[in-house]
DNA sequence: ATATATGCAAAGACTTTGCTATCGA
DNA sequence: TCGATAGCAAAGTCTTTGCATATAT
């Protein structure tokens, strides 16, 4: 998992994926800190940002960029789409196909949310990014 | 514009919107900046984070969270979707329908971009938080 | 052996806030 | 008039980074 890419399979970091990949609950650096020094006392935020940039980059983790402040992070590969509370930040896992076919109700089956907004994010290269790479 | 809820037209308010709505490239806070304090001078950063924050709140701009460190704020009230670039963060609008038809081509039409990513948030109220507030 | 990673603390980027003077309605 | 707002600067929050030491391979 982690040999390609000459990345060190530390502790830090087989800790931090596999709590990450138990938590459901997209904790943000600080949370998931907080739930891995309860294995790794020493461990500091810096190094728990430092890994969870590098294993996003490598594909071994998710960072979910969305609304809210904060940035937040999923073990969950699977590709998959998120329901985010006004009031509190919590994210859900938007149930497959409920990002399509409900949207003109207002509730979304199997979470409980009462929907308040729907925003589609498109991400990719613009034209003159897309130039400088070829040049 | 600003009579309701007893907000005030101050000349900073006015020339942030007349600004924002003017420019089609979704500024962040300090960008807008930049641009009105060649109108305005003397105003103070603090001022328009304020401004652009109530403003939004009111329904008069609104405030784009999506992916990207900064927030970014949108003159257009009509819904509309964004596509953004991975290498320097511009923000354009996604053509209507667009979002939807043209999932599984590379180039979005009309947008020059090379898509990478799709992605969907529901933004709502929690099932806990409903429940605080019947309650 | 040695390049990579850690811990720590300092620095950075972006945003919010407290305070006093000012100004719009 | 007088409460809302501006400007300013300080503080806050989240994240990144430099550096010396430790460690995985």
């Amino acid at each position: 998992m982690f040999n390609e890419k000459q990345l060190r399979m530390t502790p830090q970091r087989k800790i931090l994926v596999e709590e990450l990949r138990r938590l459901h609950s997209h904790p943000t650096a600080d949370e998931l800190y907080q739930v891995v020094r309860r294995r790794l006392p020493h461990i500091s935020l810096g190094t728990v940002y430092r890994n969870l940039e590098i294993l996003s980059r490598t594909g071994i983790i998710r960072k979910i960029e969305l609304g809210g402040a904060q940035r937040r992070f999923d073990g969950d590969l699977e590709i998959h789409q998120h329901i985010r509370c006004t009031e509190c930040g919590r994210i859900d896992d938007l149930p497959a196909g409920a990002a399509i076919t409900n949207c003109d109700q207002d509730l979304v089956e199997g979470t409980g949310y009462e929907v308040v907004e729907r925003r589609v994010e498109f991400i990719g290269i613009c034209p003159e990014c897309r130039k400088g790479k070829t040049e």
